[in-house]
RNA sequence: GGCCCCAUCGUCUAGUCUGGUCUAGGACAACAGAUUUUCGAUCUGUGAACUGGGGUUCAAAUCCCCAUGGGGUCACCA
C-alpha cells in the first residue's frame, strides 16, 4: 500500500521565487500548506518559480530549501523548476493564441510577448477563508503570459503548472486575491479545472506595515542564525492566522497536523511579535532535554569565536543545565555566558562603580578570597556553607557579599546563581579573578569617600 | 485614484457561520505583590477591547447598510 491509495488526493505545493532567502511570510505559507497536506494524507510539492532571469539567484534557492529542512517541512514531489519547462509554457500559450484568447504585441521598446485576451464578464472566486470575492473583468486589462524572452509570465506559469501538477487547493497569501480572477480567466480558455483557493491572511511588522528589512530579521534564516529552536518558531508561525480552537498556546507537530483546518483561519492580517516568539522560544527550550540543547549549543559557541576545543561535554553540559531556564534561545546563551571562556573579562562600568568602587570591598573580598582558596570541595555546597560562614562572622547581610562577588568573577551585576557560577568557573579561575579584581580596586578606593 | 480584502484588550487570538449562557475568555507584554544572593524563572493579583453611526430583532461583538480606518493590488516582478 503506497501513499498514493492511502491520500485523499489532496494536493498543495509552495512556490517561493528565488529571488531571496525565506522570509517570515513565505514560511508561514508553506507551513499552511504542509500542515494541511499532512492533515489531509495528501502530497505537499515544491516549486520554484524562477522565471525572472534577472533576479532569480541559485544561492536564493539553496537559502529557500535549507530553511524548509531547518523548519521540517518536507516534501513529497520536486522541487520543479519552471525554468526547466518552458516548452510546456510555450505550447499552451500557442494553443491560445490559435484559439483567439491571446495574441502578438509588440510593445514601444520592440519586444512581442504573448498577451492574454480578458473577456468581459463577471468572475467569482470561491474562496475557502474569504467565501465569494466577485470581479468585473472589465477592469482587469489583457496582460503578458509570455514574455520577449520566452520565459512565462508569473500569472500563467502558475496556471499551466499548478494544472499540469493537479494542485486541488491554492494556499497562498492574499495579497493574491487580485491575480485569482486572471488565473480564473486562464482556467477557463485553457479548458482546466480550477482548483479551490484559500487565501491567507499576510503578516505585518510589528508597527502594522507591510514587514520589511526595516522590521529587524524578517528570514527564516536569521532566527536560524540568532539560535531560535526552528519547532518554536514553526508552533509561532501557526498561530498567526490560525488557531486551534481552544486556549492552547504550546502544540507539538502531531497536534498541529491533527487539528489543522482552513476553516480556522482568520482574515485578519497579523502583526509579527517578537517578543511573544521569544518566550515561546524559552518555553520550549525550558522543554527540551539538556542533551540536546548541549550539541547545539556547542555549535553556536563556536561560531562566536569561542574556542570550545578544551572544554569537556560534560562541563558544557553543566554549564547549559545551570542557564536551562534563563536563555530564549542560543544567541542569548552565548552573550550570558561568554565570561565563562574568557581570559579577560569586560567589566561593566556601571555594575562596578556600584557594587565594587565602595569602601571597604577589596578588604572584603580578600576575607571571600582567604575563605575559599582553603575549601577542600569546591562546589556549591561547600562555597555556599563557606561563605555563609563567612557573612556570618562578618555580621553582614548575605547580598552584601553577594554582588561584589558577582561582578567581580563575571564583570556583570546579574548572572546566574553565584556558588553555581563559582562552581563551573572552577577554583582557580574564580580565584584569579578576585585577586585581579582586588588589586584594580586597591589604588581607587583609597579615593573613594575623601 | 480604480478595484479588492479586512475591522474584539498595546500584540496574537476565542467568541461571529447556527443572535440570548459575553457584566466578552485565554496568551504575550505592562504594572503590583510573593519568593530570592542579582537577573531570570516561578506563583498570585491588577489594568486593558467588541472603530463609529444607522437599521433588523423581545434580544447584536454576532445579521444588513453606510461612514471611517488599515492592508493589498493595479509590470514583458512574483
Amino acid at each position: 500500500m503506497n501513499q498514493t491509495t492511502l491520500s485523499s488526493g489532496v494536493r498543495v505545493r509552495f512556490a517561493p521565487s528565488p529571488t531571496g532567502y525565506l522570509h517570515i511570510g513565505g514560511a508561514r505559507t508553506a507551513l499552511f500548506n504542509w500542515l494541511f497536506a499532512r492533515h489531509n494524507n495528501g502530497i505537499f510539492l515544491l516549486r520554484i518559480e524562477d522565471t525572472d532571469q534577472q533576479r532569480s539567484t541559485e544561492e536564493a534557492t539553496h537559502a529557500i530549501l535549507d530553511s524548509m529542512k531547518w523548519l521540517g517541512l518536507d516534501w513529497d514531489e520536486g522541487p520543479y523548476f519552471q525554468s526547466q519547462r518552458l516548452p510546456i509554457y510555450k505550447r499552451y500559450a500557442e494553443q491560445l493564441v490559435n484559439q483567439g484568447n491571446a495574441f502578438y504585441d509588440t510593445d514601444a521598446e520592440g519586444r512581442t510577448a504573448i498577451r492574454f485576451k480578458m473577456q468581459q464578464n463577471v468572475i467569482v472566486i470561491d474562496d475557502l477563508v474569504h467565501g465569494a470575492i466577485t470581479f468585473d473583468s472589465a477592469v482587469i486589462e489583457d496582460f503578458v503570459i509570455l514574455k520577449a524572452d520566452g520565459f512565462p509570465s508569473y500569472n500563467f506559469a502558475c496556471v499551466v503548472d499548478d494544472a499540469d501538477m493537479k494542485i486541488t487547493h491554492v494556499i497562498r497569501g492574499d495579497d493574491h486575491i487580485s491575480n485569482t480572477p486572471k488565473q480564473i480567466a486562464l482556467y477557463n480558455a485553457l479548458g482546466f479545472e480550477s482548483p479551490e483557493y484559500a487565501h491567507i491572511p499576510m503578516i505585518l511588522g510589528e508597527d502594522g506595515s507591510r514587514l520589511s528589512k526595516r522590521h529587524g530579521a524578517t528570514s527564516v534564516t536569521e532566527y536560524r542564525d540568532k539560535g531560535y529552536l526552528p519547532q518554536a518558531l514553526v508552533n509561532f508561525l501557526a498561530l498567526l492566522g490560525w488557531s486551534p480552537g481552544n486556549d492552547q498556546e504550546i502544540l507539538s507537530i502531531r497536534e498541529m497536523i491533527d487539528k489543522f483546518s482552513l476553516k480556522r483561519v482568520n482574515k485578519t492580517s497579523a502583526q509579527f511579535d517578537n517578543t511573544k516568539l521569544d518566550w515561546m522560544c524559552g518555553q520550549y527550550v525550558m522543554n527540551t532535554p539538556i542533551e540536546q540543547l548541549t550539541a547545539a549549543g556547542k555549535l553556536f559557541f563556536e561560531k562566536s569565536d569561542i574556542d570550545t576545543k578544551n572544554i569537556s561535554a560534560d562541563w558544557l553540559f553543566r554549564l547549559i543545565e545551570l542557564y536551562h531556564e534563563r536563555f530564549k534561545n542560543f544567541q542569548e546563551l552565548v552573550d550570558q555566558t561568554r565570561f565563562f571562556f574568557a581570559h579577560t573579562i569586560e567589566y561593566d562600568p556601571a555594575a562596578t562603580d556600584k557594587f565594587l568602587k565602595k569602601e571597604g570591598i577589596p578588604e572584603m573580598l580578600k576575607e571571600v578570597y582567604s575563605a575559599i582558596s582553603s575549601l577542600n570541595s569546591f562546589d556549591r555546597q561547600g562555597l555556599e556553607g563557606c561563605l555563609r560562614d563567612l557573612t556570618a562572622k562578618l555580621g553582614i547581610g548575605f547580598s552584601k557579599i553577594a554582588q561584589p562577588i558577582r561582578v567581580a568573577i563575571t564583570g556583570r551585576s546579574a548572572s546566574a546563581g553565584i556558588f553555581e557560577t563559582m562552581e563551573i568557573l572552577g577554583r582557580e579561575t574564580t580565584l584569579k579573578r578576585l585577586e585581579n579584581t582586588i588589586k584594580n580596586l586597591s589604588g581607587i578606593t583609597n579615593t573613594v569617600g575623601l
